[in-house]
DNA sequence: CGCCTTTGACCTGCGC
DNA sequence: GCGCAGGTCAAAGGCG
């Protein structure tokens, strides 16, 4: 019965979170400087607080933080960083992250936001990369997703509502405007049995990122963007006011997770999916124990595949496993795309987090925490932003997380990843010292920004 | 063999 | 209380 929670926490809409656009150079630019400094503000409910905690502490261990808060840091979305890790490895050119309040640049976006912009400009039209989050979404407003129209509208913050459970961070102070739900609110149990209140209630995390062009779309599998996660779809429908059906998707990594995403496409901008996370995961990222026995499916592409080029064989093996949970995720999403934009507007697609494409995620909800990672960056090669999660973790964390990393970046393309691997993360992957080789690590926010330029200098250039 | 996708039906939340 | 729309279930079929 926290459905009066949710209810309110839906009130409290959060406007978009962030644009993030890239800007040239650099590596850490002031502009990136801010942004994380932005994040780094955000302050959350003092139950959010403990994230960082949290985090360090493992999903697991924490079962109830879990659900209590279905987006914390750790679970965060891996989509995201797989994203951002694309970008990272695809193209990233040197970046640098700028905050900006753009509005318009996405016509979408409804309030300030944060963007990534490379270095070059922006290749794709802004609008592409307008973004925002919203947890709990106001009932009387229906999700916003990028294209919806509380999203456009609303620019700015939501108001928040006096609640102790809302954070909102001032697009005037940071341009980042965000408004997070405290865990309390958050109620997540599995929907029917558990009498999760689910839709609207039930408070959600929303991430528009780029999707390939439904033209495109059926591209190489390239960038499948896809999130450390194994989701399996377990239903679509048509949404009424949008051509694109919306897929349903559960974790399939754990039996008992009840993370949930949906995917539809932006009915604004085809190109844009609009990934709707419900719950949290309530395990540990993907571990080896489920690999999927069957989920060997057909890579998307060939090229991810080979991903490992230099990981060392210790994580080969938990990389293999995860690897073929990944690619089931990216050929899912793939999939999607390929179906959605082959149906479009028909309800046969179905969407996809998928970001494919382009890899280019903007934004969504930062979490409540600063520790969630979320990186925006441009990838120029995939014309997408990238977006980066990265939870921060413990050390110890890092391994296992590290070899997710991998995992996941074996959906990456190769060449990317080659290139991540060689210049970004030369060294052992498995090695204590993992944190230089987490992926992850490009980005922190925590304070180790500088992660994130060093991986896009090399990258960049 | 096991998991995934697809799809129609059912259930439930929400607004009127 | 009703109807609509969204969300989930579960069976069937497919793939590696």
């Amino acid at each position: 019965m926290c459905s009066h929670f949710l209810k309110r926490m839906e009130n409290y809409q959060q406007g978009d979170l962030t644009d993030i656009l890239r800007a040239s150079g650099g590596s850490k630019t002031a502009a990136e400087e801010a942004a994380a400094a932005a994040l780094a503000d955000w302050q959350f409910p003092a139950a959010n607080n403990t994230v960082d905690n949290n985090i360090n502490n493992y999903p697991t261990d924490d079962p109830v933080d879990v659900f209590g808060d279905p987006f914390s840091s750790h679970m965060g979305d891996p989509l995201l960083l797989l994203h951002g890790i694309n970008a990272a490895a695809t193209a990233v050119p040197a970046s640098g992250l700028f905050l900006h309040s753009s509005s318009e640049e996405t016509g979408n976006s409804s309030s300030s936001t944060v963007g990534f912009t490379s270095i070059d400009g922006l290749k794709r039209p802004n609008n592409m990369f307008s973004r925002m989050l919203q947890i709990a979404p106001n009932p009387k407003l229906p999700l916003p997703p990028c294209d919806s129209p509380a999203a456009e509208s609303p620019r700015g913050l939501v108001k928040a509502p006096p609640d102790n459970n809302t954070l909102i961070i001032s697009p005037n102070s940071s341009k980042l405007g965000c408004l997070l739900e405290s865990p309390g609110n958050l109620q997540i149990s599995s929907p029917r049995n558990t009498g999760i209140r689910r839709r609207k209630s039930q408070a959600k995390k929303v991430v528009c990122i780029p999707a390939p062009a439904p033209a495109n779309s059926r591209s190489s599998g390239e960038i499948v963007p896809s999130d450390l996660w194994a989701w399996r779809k377990y239903g679509q429908k048509p949404i009424k006011g949008s051509p694109y059906p919306r897929g349903y998707y559960r974790c399939s990594s754990s039996k008992g997770c009840s993370a949930r995403k949906q995917v539809e496409r932006s009915r604004t901008d085809p190109n844009m999916l609009v990934i709707t996370y419900t719950s949290e995961h309530n395990h540990p990222w993907p571990t080896q124990r489920n690999a999927l026995a069957g989920s060997t499916r057909s890579q998307p592409s060939s090229s991810s595949k080979n991903i490992n080029p230099s990981s060392s064989s210790s994580q080969k093996s938990t990389r293999s496993n995860h690897l073929q949970k990944h690619n089931h995720h990216h050929q899912e999403e793939h999939k999607l795309l390929e179906e959605e934009s082959s149906t479009r507007g028909g309800g046969g697609g179905d969407d996809t987090t998928a970001v494919g494409g382009g890899g280019a995620v903007k934004e969504e909800e930062m979490e409540q925490d600063s520790d969630d990672h979320h990186h925006l960056e441009f990838d120029d090669n995939n014309q997408g932003f990238s977006h980066i999660y990265r939870p921060t973790l413990p050390d110890a964390a890092h391994h296992s997380e590290d070899s997710f990393l991998f995992a996941d970046l074996g959906e990456i393309e190769t060449d990317s990843l080659d290139i991540l691997l060689k210049q970004g993360f030369s060294g052992e992957d498995d090695g204590p010292d993992s944190k230089s080789l987490d992926p992850f690590t490009f980005y922190d926010w925590k304070g180790e920004e500088q992660k994130v330029s060093t991986v896009n200098n090399k990258k960049g250039t």
